[in-house]
DNA sequence: ATGTCTTTGTGAACGCGTGCACAAAGATAG
DNA sequence: CTATCTTTGTGCACGCGTTCACAAAGACAT
């Protein structure tokens, strides 16, 4: 209901800090990688370096999964692989659907990293009449009028939404009606959700600011004295009585 | 002042804790939204409310940039906005080149949030020749020979990276070497890059592998006792000897 | 001017996440 | 079997971020 009451106690969602939920990923990666290069053991140092964290952060991620090493020698890649696919999830089929096909929807569709690892694109849905049926990623767009029949039809939980932001909070709702609990949201606006309901969210223009902060800062550090001055320039115009 | 001796905590940037920095663009988004209402001012917990954040946690963030607001009344939006903005740097205008035109890369070129505000597509860069002079949102896609004379030409300083993997931490240090000193890196890739260069990484495919965590816990406290036996089914085929 | 009412700004407490540093565990060699 | 060496797993301390709760500040009415 709320709009921001994601107060959720989901620090720990099982034994599991939340912290560490969101290392799983990188860490599965570089251990993918290992694995396709044929090298049967990894120590955590040498995996902590290839996923680019502190090698204590890696051992104590790893410690609430379980002791899956080997004192002396270090991790066995195949075990730990599918220890962490089968902790996130990832030993199941997970139908998605893309909500949105506009260019980013489309490159949504065709990005290899959703199919390479659990997730199966189910569909691709627009409101646009004009798009149905052409087939975007090799798959044909359906209208929205469809939405609950294809969420319902192949028992879709994880949506994303890649509409515009106006578009967003409607197309949102209907996805939870529908069934879906868990959203990917693109769409740069905040959506209230239910309790339950997982929403996490990717802004790519948030993202950007906060780069053009530090790069900002970086330029002031060199200039210091320069500008003295004028940081605030002319004030009196916004300036509220 | 702050010219204090207390700068070598590298994490703090200017006073401004990195959460607190994070949340600025969101205030930014709601304010903004606000402005085009006309509304004049807004109490902390409207705008927290508008922004999906606490109250408290608002006027906290707030108070690291300043005494803005009147007691009793709320912010002044207008005036709000300008310092949001100044303290962002999105008063300035930052030229972004985009590395990589794929379908990802042509949705971020088409992207109209970044446009919006303060950021400016100075050039999209592509390695593939067939590309060259084919124009992606009314911009000619340029080869990747030009890289560094574009970046100089145009004193771009924040660098999109959304290339295959393969190719990022190449394009990266190119970038670097060029005179880039922040990374918004889109390549499910670890770069590493040296001190003084900021990387921010959004990866697709790691956000819904949190997602699936999330849902396969929700599905398993529902059964709960229904999956007691098999969780880990034929454990013998992958345990490390 | 005085009192009331609203809303900010912040001191303080708390909890999470991080990193250090080391003891325990096991491999390996003699 | 004993000694040595490597690497894990974790107890502990510290710092950052979040939240509560309230005094101070100002608007507004009388």
């Amino acid at each position: 209901m709320a709009t921001g009451r994601n107060h959720r106690p989901a620090t720990r969602s099982r034994g599991i800090p939340e912290a560490t939920v969101a290392r799983l990923p990188l860490y599965l990666r570089a251990l993918t990688a290992l694995s396709e290069r044929s090298v049967p053991t990894v120590s955590s140092e040498e995996l902590a370096a290839a996923a680019g964290v502190n090698s204590a952060k890696l051992r104590k991620d790893f410690s609430y999964l379980g002791s899956y090493g080997t004192r002396g020698v270090g991790y066995d890649v195949e075990y730990l692989v599918y220890q962490i696919s089968r902790e996130l999830g990832l030993t199941q089929d997970w139908p998605v659907v893309i909500v949105g096909i506009g260019n980013l929807g489309a490159a949504l569709a065709n990005y290899g990293g959703f199919a390479s690892r659990g997730f199966r694109v189910a569909a691709l849905i627009d409101a646009d009449p004009a798009m149905a049926g052409k087939p975007v990623a090799g798959i044909p767009v359906q209208h929205s009028d469809e939405l609950e029949k294809i969420i319902s039809d192949n028992g879709v939980s994880i949506g994303v939404i890649s509409t515009p932001a106006g578009a967003a909070q409607q197309v949102c709702e209907r996805l939870i009606a529908a069934g879906v609990t868990s959203i990917l949201n693109f769409a740069p606006t905040v959506l209230s959700v239910p309790d339950g309901v997982d929403v996490r969210k990717v802004d790519l223009s948030i993202e950007l600011q906060i780069l053009a902060f530090h790069e900002q800062r970086k330029a002031g550090e060199e200039a210091e004295a320069a500008n003295r001055k004028g940081p605030d320039g002319d004030m009196s115009a916004v300036m509220p009585a």
